[in-house]
DNA sequence: CTCTATGATTAGAATGATTCTAATTTAAGC
DNA sequence: GCTTAAATTAGAATCATTCTAATCATAGAG
């Protein structure tokens, strides 16, 4: 009773990809999925696990994430440009954006209404990303 | 009769903004300005003008673009991290991004139902973006 | 029209995020 | 325990963007 998720444990998660649970995969796996959904940069990632003593350098963090969306275990949010937000939250769902302090909040699909979606004139729709930008108080 | 914008030419437009009219400014604004509404990247934009014959700096294409966004002639546009998107539309309206060449289509507000809105915890909206991402076809 | 002050432009350096390279280390399977 | 392929790494490279500080142009005054 202590799996929420479908995959308990990084272990499980990192066999389910096809990926080696390396001593750094596995760390950032259990950063990145031991907690509730949220929301990180590539450098808050490096900055935790240097704070929880594994090391890890940055490309490894990068590869890491990269190789996590590319299995559909994360979701790369592009909201501001020069710097990649990456959501553990895989649902489908949608954002506010703080822009005083940069950060991101979820918002469930089914909590807005978004209807009449027109068809793209070639290819089809990957994903519809609704973001609600936040500014100071007081328009 | 000339007249479909609000300022037919790139000279009243700048006095509008309380920019000097220089003439980096009034030929950038007459490349951004004088064709439909368009998206741009600085790159694409110093592009243009170097195509035109129009010497001037990629940094002071970066410092117009700016000016122009603080303005309200320009829309920055966040869907691509690590490369600004500027829009010449800047009426509310949404967006098709299309994966694989890079490039935005208008689509306009009406077009698209987007009801329900939740309030923020905190501060308030500043705008609402919907960004419907379109990949190669074949799902 | 000329002068001056302020604002604008510029080349090139600097920055910050991200990616790449090539060398070293590690994991997997035997 | 070996061998081999994959992963990690430090550091360099790249790319978009911003900054710096020097030069140039515009606007307004005289
Ligand atoms: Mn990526
Ligand atoms: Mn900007
Ligand atoms: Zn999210
Ligand atoms: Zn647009």
């Amino acid at each position: 009773m202590t799996a929420s998720r479908p995959y308990a444990n990084a272990l499980e998660l990192l066999r389910a990809a096809k990926l080696r649970p390396t001593r750094q995969r596995l760390a950032l796996a259990r950063l990145l999925f031991e907690k509730g959904d949220h929301h990180v940069t590539a450098e808050q990632l490096h900055g935790e696990a240097q704070a929880a003593a594994v090391p890890v350098s940055l490309a490894t963090v990068y590869n890491t994430l990269h190789q996590f969306v590319d299995a559909g275990l994360l979701r790369e949010v592009a909201v501001n440009p020069g710097r990649s937000y990456f959501d553990t939250n895989t649902a489908d769902h949608h954002h506010f954006f703080f822009e005083e302090t940069g950060k991101l909040m979820d918002i469930p699909s089914d909590r807005i209404n978004v209807t009449n979606l027109p068809e793209p004139p070639q290819g089809a729709i990957h994903r519809v990303d609704v973001t609600i930008r936040v500014g100071k108080a007081k328009a």
